[in-house]
DNA sequence: CAGTTTTGCGCAAACGATTGCGCGAGGTTA
DNA sequence: TAACCTCGCGCAATCGTTTGCGCAAAACTG
């Protein structure tokens, strides 16, 4: 920062105060009633020097730093890229600034994380929770306005906007049941994650009583584990299953990799359908068929569920209550099943 | 920030005054010569309330940060998304945390990001340039350590990580041309930036003389600008090329979609070959030939030159000459060329 | 013209940390 | 006993802002 253009600098090249170059720079003339010539004067000399106020002074005096803190559990994931650009645009288009960070799954990782925004004064925090229980982030929450995407808890007093998982996956199942497939496999995400748990419930509710064989496995969603269990599902017979339900994108690349490696062929052998949409699964051959989510809605919501929060926190309004909104997904047929 | 545990409450609460707590608390006590029972009985205090620094006032005070801007083209392209989440790691590791903004090719919301780093204090900025020309970044650099990744300027003093685009280029063209293509559209992604027209001079030259017809088209590395130019380029005549070189895999997911909307069949009707990988490109039918960049190794590279650009910045020593690196994308073969 | 209001602005205290300098008490040396 | 050194710590300035309060001069009132 050779930006030695501080207000004290101004003050003295211009004859007023420090306190009248503040009012004047911050848009508090009239309020403090500053007179027309001091403005112009103060205005001209800021102007021509490239006066930029200092935020960090500014964030440590007002208690304000136009910065949220995001934190995913895993940036790599092009779901959580792909949730991490939403949010951060709709930030940025009310001028809010992001700070990013990743807690790798990890329940550590997370709480410092959290620790870590706080210590800088966030205005607020956009998270997708990975600790199995909610009692560090309600208690962030009381502090600096917080609300959760994608994940969330059970029961809490915290606001959190996700997509039905439960909604989501039992169509899926339905949906290949009513096909006709009789041996399902499920290949799972981070098993103890709301979502996760959401589709399993909705996987088997769906199928339930229907005379189908289910099984549900895996824990991570990632590309690895869709490779692993594919492998050790179908290594000892390729028709051990006639159908997989991968949780993710990530999971089906995985799997349709170990399927092709055991030469099944997905949508002929074995039908496939898989959760998100990261933008190349209808470039897939067969193109796979999915549970589409609304994320673009979903950030949306959430960003501003937090401005409300943040507004009512910077004017010591009791909070609102929570929002707490799931917003349903889409199951977009093609021909993989 | 109800984190009202700041080092005067301690020092009340100890006898001690302000400032040797906070030399205890910052790990100075020695240095200073405090006694053991001071050091005791502030460390005490300090855990037993959960003391944190404010970052804000230290980071006023010190003139240090701990974090790193970066800004980038568009996080939604998995591309630089995944180039962020590199770069992001990357800092974590050495406990840096990450401011990150968006230029959306946007030479404005650049400076905006740029300007913003520096007023909010950052330690060092990495940034994928979209400027046209190298003053801006220049000034901004001899204010903060700053190192440019993926995109560069020609002449500059500037340090910069980037791949070589020019021989990525070159080696797929060639390849195309050995195989006896003989009509090549490439589709590119921003004309003005440096990747693109390293690309552009790579896949032209690799081309000259070999009696093959060329034609470069397209101006944005997107989904929807590798679809436009692909079906206006075979639209009229599905036979114009026999290859196309898609200059990255948002623009190759584009064209594949245009190309089978026409009813031409990739690999077999036409060749072709991509830029970047993004997880995806084995999975399509046929697996897509592709230039891959080491991302990680191009990250890893950035982040240590920054960091040895901010140890000369902050101890005041002369800045070290600019590291200028390129490094060498691989050519991976599969069936759709 | 005395009394009141308005106008325009500055003083100084925050915000929460860091750090150069110095000072008194106790110990050592000659 | 005087001169000096070391120990252990506190004073107060500083980083760059914001803002409550108050004060002098100008303007207005009667």
């Amino acid at each position: 920062m050779l930006n030695k253009t501080t207000l004290a600098a101004i003050s003295e090249r211009t004859g007023y105060s420090v306190s009248t170059v503040s009012r004047v720079l911050s848009g508090n003339a009239e309020k403090y009633r500053i007179s027309q010539s001091a403005v112009e004067r103060v205005t001209r000399e800021a102007r021509r020097c490239g006066y930029r106020p200092n935020l960090v002074a500014q964030s440590l005096r007002t208690r304000q730093s136009q910065t949220v803190g995001l934190v995913v559990p895993g940036i790599d994931n092009p779901f959580f890229a792909t949730l991490s650009s939403i949010v951060i645009a709709q930030l940025d288009a009310r001028g809010y600034h992001t700070l990013l960070a990743d807690s790798r799954e990890s329940e550590e990782e997370e709480r410092a994380a959290l620790e870590m925004f706080q210590d800088r004064g966030v205005d607020g925090i956009i998270a997708v929770p990975v600790a199995s229980s909610p009692e560090f982030h309600e208690e962030v929450g009381r502090n600096v306005p917080l609300v959760l995407i994608d994940r969330y808890f059970q029961k809490t007093s915290l606001s959190y906007v996700c997509t039905d998982n439960y909604a989501g996956a039992y169509m899926a199942a339905k949906y290949l049941a009513d096909k006709g497939y009789k041996r399902i496999l499920a290949i799972q995400g981070v098993p103890a994650s709301m979502p996760n748990r959401e589709r399993v419930r909705g996987f088997l509710d769906a199928l339930n009583g229907r005379g189908v064989e289910s099984k549900v496995v895996g824990d991570a969603f990632s590309v690895e584990n869709g490779n692993r269990e594919a492998l050790a599902a179908f290594a000892g017979n390729p028709r051990a299953y006639d159908a997989v339900f991968a949780f993710s994108a990530t999971i089906l690349l995985g799997t349709i990799s170990a399927l092709r490696k055991l030469g099944i062929t997905e949508g002929k052998d074995v039908g496939v359908i898989s959760y998100d949409n990261n933008g190349f699964l209808d470039f897939m051959n067969p193109p796979v068929s999915r549970v589409e989510q609304p994320l673009r809605e979903a950030g949306k919501i959430a960003v501003d569920t937090l401005f409300s929060l943040m507004e009512a926190h910077h004017s010591g309004l009791p909070l609102p209550a929570p929002v707490q909104q799931l917003v349903q997904p889409t199951l977009v047929i093609r021909e993989s099943c």
